[in-house]
DNA sequence: AGCACGCCGACT
DNA sequence: GTCGGCGTGCTC
């Protein structure tokens, strides 16, 4: 008796757990780990991917994958990277395809071509049922797409269909001359027919019009005639990125060299770069590889334009690879990996899974940057997938960053010196009343003698600034013109439909706009609450902020970068005068040649935000500022309420950039926050409040009878929004003491049946 | 996630 | 009578 085959376990890109699928028909050699294969899904072909052996014992039979679609020898993705996908998905407590979909962005959508036919002396047309002979595959290969899916299916679960999917090389049509022609060309359409001669192959008849000097309908007559042919021609590759000049270090390998962590803080990104490269480079020489990830694409660009000239000199190539890059270029980046001709990757979260060969090194920049945080289902957190990543492959994880986060503190270190910041405080003096921190409440001209948004001391600089021709950056909490507008009779504001928040008034659109759910209607003519015609629309955000400093110095452009409104800023980085207001996306630009002021209008933004980070997320702010421009070392000025806090202390003293993170570590330590404690975030939700409030109590009640106690479960609270996209989300919070245990509560949450939708968010980053 | 199924209310 | 809202369940 034969060995049953073990089945393989297959994760498709759908939120679901990874199915069993017996081997395709016939298959004999090994478990394809990481291997990509088509398995009939609701009767059609799906692409999945292999992540380990199937169940031995099935309740029902299992239905045969169709065709595997990668060597064994060769798989779509590390099988190291496929067990570490594995144990953070279960870590997490999510199902295994979700974080699949979300992690790997190449090879779901192959273009294959699928020929079928009957197997050798089965009659296929019992199944065709009332439709036409026709309808049904015969003993001869003919083309897949032309039956039913479901028909197929049928079939092929009979098992008498015999299939074939092959990868379809990407063509492009290209025009050549032909001797075939017939009838006279008039002189125009000579001309071009010996123009195509001369330079054949080309790749539209535009271009054939435009090189030969004739117009389109000269050519087209041409290629009528059958004097030139259009023929198919495989695909050249497309273009990659172009990598910097090589270089080589001749710095000694300074980065901590025991331990298979490490972080790289302090200096300018170029300084870090230069860090690095030792380490880089023997790990490239040595035959292995290195992946280096950036939050997003300003980091991204600087990675690829600093490191992307290490691969050269140890004699192989660097990849760029992000959500930018076309389908076909992804690709075929994927393929150079694959292959070994590459082996360094410079990419976004979309790289974590490149198929890399003997991974040595993974770099992760920024590694405190919430653009880490994945938006979609999964919500992964993707130094968390890092570091299983890069502990399923036993490579070295590093971090380079201008401020380490308080999770990575204590690792080994290489901190590079800060240039020391010239800081200056405007103190708004006591705490604001906190509740309202609503645009009209705040810290206004009648509250405090020295002026807002612009004090004394920052109108007398921007003056100074103008006076010299030199450059100012204005941070604005918010963008647009980000009011609420309010009604002055009745304090009303318009709030969203589908949202518990009010509208925001964007000046420029003229338009309220909802910032949770995009929602945006024109400016009611009056107050939907008493009636009264006039609305106010004062508030702190980048537009508002620019009109001031226009009225402060006229003369002087005033630009604007935000999400919505992005100025030219070529003026300013060709080093004429100016004041740029924007909000922290500003700073993913290279800051302006002359900038001799950087101005935080209020800082308490960032402070008054109910998350534990927040001042984490301050103090690196603070310093990413002071690094901006190292060379021209811009006055910093803060104006905040908070003029003593710890992070603006950190910065005054010329402390180290770790200095204020190892204080919170300590801090967090005492408060039972991570790194000291794992958390996840539980959302129920439902369209209707009290269901949803039920459902919630539901899910907390089956963490306490799990064994959960007080400590480890808060709330159930409804979120800070109310409501979101019509439906009423409650919060709970999980703090468990370590992985294992936060893994047994995710486990109760997913086995109750709470009457509502649950969403699981590990290792959350905007607690409220 | 999609997609089908199935149950209730509002119409040509 | 049916059309269509959306709550529920399934995908090897």
């Amino acid at each position: 008796m034969p060995v049953s085959a073990p089945s393989w376990l297959v994760a498709v890109p759908r939120p679901i757990p990874a199915y069993d699928f017996a081997p395709p028909h016939g298959y004999t050699g090994p478990l394809p780990l990481g291997c990509r294969v088509l398995v009939p899904w609701r009767g059609e072909p799906l692409v999945g991917v292999v992540v380990g052996t199937g169940n031995e014992r099935q309740s029902h039979r299992l239905r045969e994958a169709l065709q595997l679609l990668d060597d064994p020898d060769m798989p779509w993705v590390a099988p190291a990277t496929v067990q570490a996908l594995g144990e953070w998905a279960a870590s997490a407590a999510l199902p295994l395809g979700l974080v699949w979909d979300d992690l790997l962005g190449v090879g779901w959508t192959p273009a294959l071509s699928h020929r079928v036919r009957a197997v050798a002396g089965a009659d296929l047309r019992a199944f065709a049922a009332n439709a036409a002979p026709a309808a049904v595959p015969g003993p001869e290969w003919s083309d897949g797409s032309s039956y039913l899916p479901a028909l197929l299916d049928a079939v092929r679960e009979q098992g008498l269909l015999d299939e074939d999917f092959t990868p379809v090389q990407p063509t492009v049509s290209r025009v050549f001359a032909s001797e075939l022609g017939q009838g006279q060309l008039t002189p125009k359409q000579r001309e071009a027919a010996e123009w195509l001669t001369e330079y054949p192959g080309q790749a539209s008849l535009s271009s054939w019009a435009r090189g030969a000097g004739v117009s389109g309908s000269v050519v087209a007559a041409v290629l009528g005639k059958g004097h030139a042919e259009l023929r198919e021609e495989p695909a050249p590759p497309p273009a990659l990125t172009p990598g910097a000049a090589s270089w080589t270090s001749e710095a000694p390998d300074a980065l901590p060299a025991e331990g298979l962590r490490w972080r790289l803080n302090g200096g300018k990104f170029s300084a870090r770069a230069r860090a690095l490269a030792p380490r880089i480079q023997s790990h490239l020489r040595a035959g292995r590889s290195v992946l280096v990830l950036a939050p997003e694409h300003a980091t991204l660009d600087r990675a690829w334009a600093e490191l992307s000239g290490l691969a050269a000199p140890c004699g192989t190539e660097a990849i760029l690879l992000s959500g930018l890059l076309s389908p076909e270029a992804r690709a075929h980046s994927w393929g150079q990996l694959r292959s070994g001709a590459a082996r360094l990757v410079v990419g976004s979260y979309l790289a974590l899974t490149a198929p890399l060969r003997d991974l040595a090194l993974l770099l992760v920049l920024d590694e405190g940057s919430d653009a880490y945080k994945l938006p979609s289902g999964s919500r992964a957190w993707v130094p968390d997938v890092a570091q299983a990543i890069a502990a399923a492959h036993r490579a070295e994880l590093g971090t380079a960053g201008v401020v380490p986060a308080v999770e990575i503190v204590q690792w080994p270190a290489l901190e590079l010196s800060m240039p020391r910041v010239r800081l200056h405080t405007v103190d708004y003096g006591a705490p604001p009343q906190q509740p309202e921190l609503g645009p009209l409440s705040m810290p206004g001209q009648a509250q405090s003698s020295l002026g807002y948004p612009l004090s004394h001391d920052l109108r007398a600089v921007l003056r100074q600034v103008q006076e010299r021709g030199r450059q100012a950056a204005l941070l604005a909490p918010r963008r647009g013109y980000s009011a609420l507008l309010r009604c002055p009779q009745c304090d009303y504001a318009p709030q969203c439909p589908n949202c518990d928040v009010p509208l925001r008034f964007h000046r420029s659109t003229h338009q309220l706009t909802c910032h949770q759910c995009g929602h945006h209607q024109p400016v009611p003519r009056s107050c939907d609450n008493c009636g009264e015609a006039m609305w106010q629309t004062k508030g702190p955000g980048t537009e508002w902020l620019a009109q001031e400093v226009s009225q402060l110095l006229p003369g002087t452009p005033v630009y604007r970068v935000d999400k919505d409104h992005q100025d030219d800023l070529t003026a300013l980085h060709a080093g004429e005068s100016g004041v740029v207001v924007g909000t922290g996306l500003m700073l993913a630009q290279p800051a302006p040649p002359e900038l001799a002021l950087v101005a935080v209008t209020l800082a308490d933004t960032w402070l008054n935000v109910p998350d534990f980070r927040a001042s984490e997320r301050y103090h690196a702010l603070l310093w990413e500022l002071a690094e901006w421009h190292p060379a021209r070392a811009p006055l910093l000025l803060v104006q905040t309420f908070q003029g003593s806090h710890p992070a603006l202390e950190a910065l005054r003293s010329g402390e180290s950039v770790s200095a204020y993170p190892r204080q919170e570590w300590e801090l967090r330590r005492a408060l039972g926050y991570p790194p000291h404690a794992c958390l996840a975030q539980v959302e129920v939700a439902a369209r209707d409040r009290e269901r949803a409030h039920s459902a919630a109590d539901a899910v907390a009640a089956a963490l306490y009878s799990a064994g959960a106690t007080a400590q480890e479960v808060l709330g159930p609270a409804p979120a800070p929004i109310a409501r979101v996209r019509g439906v009423y989300p409650y919060h709970l919070l999980l703090r468990a003491r370590s992985p294992e245990r936060l893994r047994e509560l995710l486990d109760a949450v997913s086995s109750v049946r709470a009457g509502g939708r649950v969403r699981v968010d590990v290792s959350p980053r905007h607690l409220t």
